[in-house]
DNA sequence: TTTGTAATCGCAAATGATTGCAGTAACTTA
DNA sequence: TAAGTTACTGCAATCATTTGCGATTACAAA
């Protein structure tokens, strides 16, 4: 998913191309990944002062709803990045130094089958982070 | 963990047993596991009516960084319950009845042994809900 | 280009949760 | 049992997010 494709999905889903949606989307598109709310509401505003901050919450719903954009739930806030069209990935996030680490969804296949086998629940395992320690705090703080 | 034990434990820190405390505790002990912060101050509020909700707040988290309660995340709200000995369980919600499940810890090990061995990342897995669509819901929307 | 209308926006208010602070209550020691 | 100290509470303010609503803007049709 790219800039072009998320604008061409709104078109045809029948919502409007608005300059707000599309400078967040363009923000969303070029940042670093996971991009926190306010880290976007403050570049929106820097190219478009009028934006409220209420319309960049309302834009990336819509754009998580129409499967543009994914959301992250890191600690208790939500982050947002461009959907990955080849099945995404999950996020590692260390709550030592707040780095975020992708994980392939390959690794949570495995449970995602036993829950579905077992139980019947069909797990939701798209957008959540897993918290933890990385590699290199736990050997900082040497355990 | 019981609520004497828990009392014990808040002594033993040299945190006072004060009446707010007790009461909050003897509701989450008596209660039906994972409760919501709402349901502990509305119980709190008919057993002791001057209690505010904050006081709910900090001593839930009290209990939690104590050991003697779990938080855990259902949906975008916080939700508390005894600390179990054995190591606890998970809990599966579903999103369609908000139905929840209690899963071994079991399941979740194997997860936990890949991320650490391939990354050395040590997840937090104590504390969180998987979220999904459970075997009766499934049923009933056919599929 | 003008007009009609429905989608969209910004403001303001509401909600759940957290934090600062001053008064109160619980424990300690005598 | 009284006095001193510190933890604890309640209130008010604050923060992140959501919702209601009137005003505005984008698009379609004339």
């Amino acid at each position: 998913m790219d800039y072009e494709q998320a604008v061409a999905v709104l078109r045809d889903q029948g919502y409007r191309p608005t300059p707000q949606r599309l400078i967040v989307l363009s923000i969303v598109a070029n940042g670093d990944g996971h991009m926190g709310v306010d880290e976007i509401f403050q570049s929106a505003k820097a190219a478009y002062p009028y934006i409220d901050v209420v319309t960049v919450y309302r834009t990336l719903h819509l754009f998580r709803d129409l499967g543009v954009v994914t959301e992250v739930a890191i600690g208790d806030r939500l982050h947002y990045e461009l959907t990955d069209p080849l099945g995404g990935h999950h996020h590692m996030v260390c709550r030592v130094c707040d780095g975020a680490f992708n994980l392939s969804p390959h690794y949570l296949e495995e449970l995602r089958n036993t829950l579905s086998q077992e139980f019947g629940f069909e797990p939701d395992l798209e957008h959540f982070a897993i918290s933890g320690v990385c590699a290199g705090c736990r050997r900082d703080s040497g355990n």
